[in-house]
RNA sequence: GGCUCGUUCGUCUAUCGGUUAGGACAAGCGGUUUUCAUCCGCUAAAGAGGGGUUCGACUCCCCUACGAGCUACCA
């Protein structure tokens, strides 16, 4: 029977989500499209001691400026398989537990973690490096396959703490298929016995995945590459509950590597190396400590989405600048790239520029308005389009893109003095005040009139255009970078532009 | 240490036995531009090493090296 295609993507709270979660996220969200099927977003909070306030509130912020919406899920409307947190879905995880128990696949135990950290410490004493709780070595441990029935029971009459393992079998391959690396197999000899319900009735991650997928209809896991190992106990599960009929296909991503070095990108990573590793900007609760992020730094979320999807991932073609649309479109599971992929910067860069020069100026506009606004210029829509018009080409970031142009909106701050002291030179220095007169009887205040006029203006002189126009452009814009001298001249408008002109000339005598 | 996964230009990648190993970012050079940016053109740059299989391997197999993940009553 064919099901409805159902992927989920299940961060825990314990933190800002990275980079690397988006693109899982992401990942899930294209198959889910592509397929026609249902995305959801659940939260993984088995863990207490792990908690972080605003964890929760800042996958779901992220996921929402990232445009990857969940159909069903916390923070975006409850489906028919609410709740969606694991902590909420507590008194569920029990049956099933007792399920495994009953039918044997699933055992009490009774050791505390303090005995199992004097276990592993006394093994690696003696030089191994990996005890573990086992077929073979349950049968010394205190549990209710060692210990006789009756005292099992009277030491949970008289409420002693335990566990509920998974009974690993003792040597047995366990194969399966996994989307993006085809067969993996595992022998259960190097697994261990994993607690599947922890001492205070909440099941771990391994229990409460396997039998929230299983109860939501999951087709496809596709998670990170850190749940591969664990992968063939999820499989166990899935055959010790019956539901091998129904388990997800697994697909195991390779983890985002940072950009120098080894190793996986780390939080510490992108403040490090002078930027953000997390879509949005993170203060710690706790510390306060803040951690950079896109949005912040002036990404747009298209570009944004575009540059990590094609980290590990591309559609087999040429293309690289893609909308969610086109992503959709070529998205495939088979063309995700096995290999871990590391993270560059200047790469991401050139990705948000490339977005950035697409959008409308109008658009652009309102997008830079409240940024613009919060410097205490007064935003005039059509003078702000026809600036992003001019300048867009060379904002990297839209925070950019407010600040580069700042001589369209308030007087010269600074002056590249090196020009001055070399241009502003007789015999030009002493003719440049009639190019303010030249601009407020110019007729034609079109740029190409302006242009036309000054033209004539220089031959007339005999000056060469070289020894006047930067003097003119560092005189209304103060730096040697920016539009055509004529493009700023028309924008700041006749007045501006001849009073700007004035001003600076006589500035530059002093320099 | 053990297990598992991985390894094509500096980086992201294409190639699913036969290619001058392609594209993009970054780099260098040149053009456009009064400047910067954009844009355009060009250059340099790769199959970890060793064995097989094959008429023929980047592609399939094995070994080695290197890298990564896991090895909790964390996810």
């Amino acid at each position: 029977m064919e099901r409805k295609v159902r992927v989920r993507y299940a961060p825990s709270p314990t933190g800002p989500q990275h980079m690397g979660g988006v693109r899982t996220a992401l990942y899930n969200y294209l198959l889910a499209k592509k397929l026609g099927g249902d995305f959801i977003l659940r939260i993984e909070d088995t863990d207490q001691n792990r908690f972080v306030p605003g964890a929760e509130q800042y996958i779901i912020d992220s996921l929402k400026w990232c445009g990857i919406t969940p159909n069903e899920g916390i923070g975006f409307g409850d489906g028919p398989h609410a709740p969606y947190r694991q902590s909420e879905r507590k008194p569920m995880y029990k049956k099933y537990s007792d399920m495994l128990l009953e039918s044997g696949h699933a055992y009490i135990a009774f050791d505390t973690p303090e005995e199992l950290d004097q276990m592993r410490a006394n093994a690696t004493a003696q030089g191994v490096p990996n005890w573990q709780y086992s077929a073979v070595t349950r049968q010394y441990m205190k549990n209710s396959t060692s210990l006789p029935a009756d005292e099992v029971k009277a030491r949970i009459d008289r409420g002693d703490q335990y566990v509920v393992r998974f009974k690993m079998p003792r040597n047995e391959d366990v194969k399966f298929h996994d989307l993006i690396r085809s067969w993996v197999t595992f022998n259960t000899s190097q697994l261990d016995d994993k607690v599947l319900m922890k001492h205070d009735g909440m099941p771990t991650y391994h229990l409460a995945n396997v039998v929230d997928d299983y109860l939501m209809q999951i087709t496809h896991v596709i998670r990170g590459e850190e749940w591969l190992s664990s992968a063939p106990l999820h499989v166990l599960l899935y055959r010790a509950f019956g539901w091998e009929e129904v388990m997800p296909n697994f697909a195991h991503l390779s983890l985002i590597l940072k950009p120098d070095g080894n190793g996986k990108l780390s939080k510490r990573d992108g403040d490090r190396l002078g930027f953000p590793s997390f879509p949005l900007t993170w203060i710690d609760p706790e510390t306060k400590e803040v951690s950079s992020g896109y949005r912040e730094r002036g990404y747009l979320p298209e570009a944004f989405i575009n540059f990590i999807a094609l980290l590990g991932w591309n559609p087999g073609n040429d293309i690289e600048i893609m909308s969610k649309e086109e992503m959709i479109n070529f998205f495939s599971l088979e063309k995700v790239h096995k290999a871990g992929a590391r993270f560059d910067f200047e790469k991401a860069k050139w990705f948000n520029q490339q977005y950035v020069k697409r959008i409308p100026d109008d658009v652009l506009a309102e997008q830079i308005k409240d940024a613009l606004v919060a410097k205490g210029y007064t935003y005039e829509k059509a003078y702000v389009t026809e600036y992003c018009r001019l300048m867009k080409d060379r904002a990297v970031f839209l925070n950019d893109l407010s600040e580069i142009g700042y001589y369209f909106f308030e007087d010269v701050k600074t002056f590249d003095t090196d020009t001055i002291k070399k241009k502003f030179v007789t015999p030009v220095k002493d003719k440049l005040n009639e190019v303010v007169d030249l601009i407020t009887n110019c007729e034609d205040f079109s740029v190409t009139g302006l242009e036309t006029a000054f033209k004539a203006w220089v031959a007339a002189n005999g000056f060469k255009i070289g020894d006047v126009m930067p003097l003119l452009r560092v005189a209304l814009a103060g730096t040697m970078q920016g539009p055509p001298v004529f493009e700023m001249i028309h924008l700041l408008g006749k007045d501006k532009s001849a009073e700007r002109l004035k001003k600076s000339l006589s500035y530059f005598e002093t320099v």
